[in-house]
DNA sequence: TAGTTACG
DNA sequence: GGCT
């Protein structure tokens, strides 16, 4: 077990587990931290509303994002990319939440902080293809991802799309690192038990991408 | 192919 | 559960 001193407590962090090269840690933050970082979130999307975007395709993904952070990750008819404002408002992305550096912080234990943390919201029927993180400038770094609200089926592929998966029941409070090996690995969400958590009083689920994004 | 649907 |  890990300990780790947040002010005055004592914190006892959960170990993680591998799976597919994943690194899972389930009930990585406690019932009350999941409703500060919620807290936390209303205040990013209140500058930096959701918009469902679509893919270069033309086609409306299902999840509705925004994003905290240096730059936020965007998609439309030109192609995924990271851009510094959001496409709407067009004003630069809010910061990133401090208990989510911390998080961050303690997960990986990097001293650099992440550029972007995207916000991905799912409501009723909202899932997520398989897909690689492979928009940023460096692998080296982890991409870590936190879950909120309703559970949600994740599932774990390899650097290949055709690689045989693994998949797992995300709970609110969960943290998922893909490092190493598995930074570049196929992942998605195939569903989400919508009300499955209380969390968020109408239903649905939030997760956050932590990400490096320019190295320099 | 960060999508959707069909199929086993 | 995983194909395309």
């Amino acid at each position: 077990m890990e300990a780790e001193k947040t002010g005055r407590t004592a914190v006892t962090r959960p170990e993680g587990v591998e799976i597919r090269g994943f690194r899972y840690f389930p009930g990585w933050l406690s019932p009350e931290e999941q409703t500060a970082l919620v807290e936390a979130l209303r205040g990013v999307a209140a500058e930096a509303p959701f918009v469902q975007p679509e893919t270069p395709g033309g086609r409306k993904m299902s999840v509705r994002m925004t994003s905290a952070g240096r730059l936020g990750w965007v998609t439309d008819r030109r192609g995924y990319r990271y851009e510094p404002c959001h496409p709407v408002t067009g004003r630069p992305w809010p910061p990133v939440p401090g208990m989510v550096l911390d998080l961050w912080r303690a997960v990986t234990g990097l001293v650099r902080a992440p550029d972007c943390c995207l916000v991905n919201f799912y409501g009723e029927g909202a899932k997520m293809g398989l897909h690689q993180d492979r928009d940023e400038g460096d692998f080296g770094f982890p991409v870590v991802s936190v879950s909120l609200g309703d559970e949600a089926l994740f599932r774990m592929g390899g650097t290949d799309r055709a690689d045989r998966t693994e998949s797992v029941w995300l709970k609110s409070g969960d943290v998922v690192v893909m490092g190493g090996a598995a930074r570049l690995a196929f992942h998605g969400i195939d569903r989400v038990r919508h009300g499955s958590s209380r969390l968020l009083p109408q239903g649905g689920r939030i997760n956050l991408t932590l990400r490096v994004v320019q190295v320099p």
